[in-house]
DNA sequence: TGCACGATCTCG
DNA sequence: GAGATCGTGCAT
């Protein structure tokens, strides 16, 4: 296992995504328990030019975590109940950042935050050297799949989800923005 | 200071 | 298919 470092996260939000599956989600609990994930599903956020991303209409209290160098979490309520851990990516003062949509065990970005406890007292946390939150790589090679993104159909000329696209979509690369990227076939317990 | 709405999930 | 539930960003 080694722990990804600054350079891994130096890359733009899409290279990071498609790294990302695979690698392992770790948390540290208070009491010292430490869970490990492996996550399953990523989406890439790229930069204000992308309409999806938090940063499109520029810098603001909420998207400025985004604009650091890449390495440290943004983590956001969505729909008011629902936590969302993103890795941010790329030179500091590109917003880009890749949210993590599942790991094994959990489906949805929601459930895997609550899973890992996971919230926004951890915003802005350096996943290089935190001892409560960081990925981790076993170089294990991970076959995956691209699909249009998730839940933004104001971004995208595709239709929303629906339940089963996300796993029948292949090859689906020449979107120029925020694909995701699922493990194939999906990894369960 | 108010209001519309969202990178979701669960239950019916 | 709709409700839960609240921070954010923009309008007033």
């Amino acid at each position: 296992m080694r722990r990804l470092t600054t350079k891994d996260y130096a890359v733009d939000a899409v290279t990071a995504a498609k790294a990302l599956v695979g690698a392992w989600l770790c948390r540290r609990l208070e009491d010292g328990t430490v869970m490990r994930r492996r996550i399953t599903e990523t989406e890439a956020y790229c930069g204000e030019e992308d309409t999806a991303c938090h940063a499109h209409k520029g810098r603001t209290a909420r998207t400025d975590v985004m604009y650091s160098p890449g390495g440290c979490a943004y983590i956001y309520l969505c729909y008011g109940m629902h936590e969302m851990l993103n890795v941010v990516t790329g030179p500091e003062g590109r917003p880009e950042a890749v949210l993590i949509r599942g790991v094994e065990g959990a489906e949805g970005p929601g459930r895997l935050t609550k899973l890992l406890k996971i919230d926004r007292s951890l915003n802005r946390e350096d996943l290089v050297r935190s001892n409560r939150l960081w990925l981790e790589s076993d170089g294990a090679r991970v076959k995956f799949t691209a699909a249009p993104r998730i839940g933004i159909a104001y971004a995208s000329n595709i239709p929303v989800r629906d339940k089963n696209v996300v796993w029948m979509c292949r090859s689906r690369c020449f979107f120029p923005f925020g694909l995701i990227w699922v493990c194939f076939p999906p990894m369960r317990f």
